[in-house]
DNA sequence: AACATATGTAAGTCGGACTAACATTAAGGT
DNA sequence: ACCTTAATGTTAGTCCGACTTACATATGTT
């Protein structure tokens, strides 16, 4: 067949116009940036990959960090599925499901250090999370939904938005997963979910830090050695714990 | 006068030798990395800041990395002295004495984003820091210091070897304010020293994520709004009350 | 077939890191 | 004072990578 396997190849086949130029370029923009990182990354490593010229990908992207913002949706959406296959095979809302789901955030930090690197750094103002808005629409128990539909809902919406044009924020989907592992706990532990957010934030503070501090080689020289599993299980437990004592103590958040 | 009224000013005497360059250039280094940020310095601005040629640089530093590794350690001095000035109106090991110091790191990361950021980045292997025997030594109590001493003692050790040539890391005395409050917490409540590392390093992912967030800007999009102090105060809180309360009622750590 | 549009190339500009060869100054020994 | 030497500066380049302009080729609509 003359016709390239995929259409997001390299241009091997001599043809002049290679057939799905921008899926190549951000594959192969996906594989540099992974190994070298995005300040290492180059256009015309990516277009000698595509087997074009370095002018090339001007026809697709207006400049190199528009290609490395797309490569950035393609990371949040690895995240993403690997954080909603994990979250497939737990009871939602135990310390447990929430620890697994701070591992998973860890692990892929740990596999995917420069990718998450760029998750971080290339931020773009996303759609607005209004949790007042959402559970004030719960509280009213009009609609006759769960607290959870409303969540899918907004999850749904959200997705919508990430399709739309200059999709600019996939991350948004993977904190909802968060935010109704931890809506879900407060409820089953009688807390108004009103406080989801106050909760939920240093939950990921924790993650995200001990995600940092790991691939910033932060724990490199310390000993005994550290284990960062061992470090969002033991953060997660004592916080929750934490929390459910002072709740328990003093009525209130 | 015809000198230069500080050492390190840029050289608008006209004198071909500028008198002391390379301070000179760490200083504008240091204002244009806070402003622009590492990526967005560049040698040829600090140059014409201190009044060189753009090769002048060179006869001090062997290229541009080096330059920002003295960025990098005058930054960890500048978050250094502020916390030691925290610790020191605190009485240690108290909850709020580690909430205190948990909110002078994220303001300082705050207030200080470019040069936070590449204080993480731009890590180089520092001093092993071995907690595991130097709480040895203060178990075995042959030499009759207390737990305090030691951690000074080790503070001291650090201290002189970032002062050796290629200094790799003054994070590091950050990190030793951090274990010695530690330690003085657990110590406080009967807890085994020896745990430190295992409940120091959760806590400082406490605060490096809440910094990042904050200035990677992931709470912008939020409703309601977030309160960086409210996060370390509640996790600090939660966590060590979480940890206080597991070891109450189960005797081990 | 003719045209417009999409997508590619070639050849250049520009900025910034870095280098080699040369110039000036400071410091110290005679 | 004078000469030598090392330290520290300059000039004029190279190299690399992002980006642009003008031109070439393919595609698809009529």
């Amino acid at each position: 067949m003359t016709q390239n396997s995929t259409s997001a190849e390299a241009n091997t086949s001599g043809r002049y116009h290679h057939g799905d130029l921008r899926t190549a370029l951000i594959d192969a923009s996906v594989e540099l940036v992974s190994t070298a990182g995005a300040d290492g990354f180059t256009l015309k490593d990516a277009s000698r990959i595509a087997g074009v010229s370095v002018a090339a990908p001007y026809r697709h992207f207006s400049d190199k960090s528009e290609l490395l913002h797309e490569v950035t949706e393609v990371a949040f959406s690895k995240m993403g599925s690997l954080m909603r296959k994990n979250a497939a095979g737990q009871e939602l809302g135990t310390i447990e499901s929430i620890t697994a789901m701070g591992k998973t955030y860890v692990r892929f930090a740990s596999e995917n250090q420069q990718l998450f690197r760029l998750m971080c750094e290339n931020h773009r103002g996303g759609p607005d999370v209004n949790l007042e808005e959402i559970f004030k629409e719960h509280a009213s128990g009009q609609n006759g939904k769960t607290l959870i539909d409303l969540l899918e809902i907004k999850k749904h919406d959200i997705n919508n938005y990430a399709l739309a044009k200059n999709a600019p924020n996939k991350g948004i989907a993977c904190f909802s997963i968060l935010l109704k592992s931890v809506a879900t706990f407060l409820d089953r532990n009688g807390i108004d979910v009103q406080h989801t957010l106050k909760i939920a934030t240093p939950m990921w503070a924790i993650v995200h830090g001990t995600a940092f501090l790991l691939i910033d080689h932060k724990f490199q020289n310390l000993t005994p050695s550290i284990d960062t599993d061992d470090i969002v299980e033991r953060a997660t437990r004592y916080f929750l714990n934490g929390l459910l004592l002072e709740y328990k103590e003093t009525g209130h958040i």
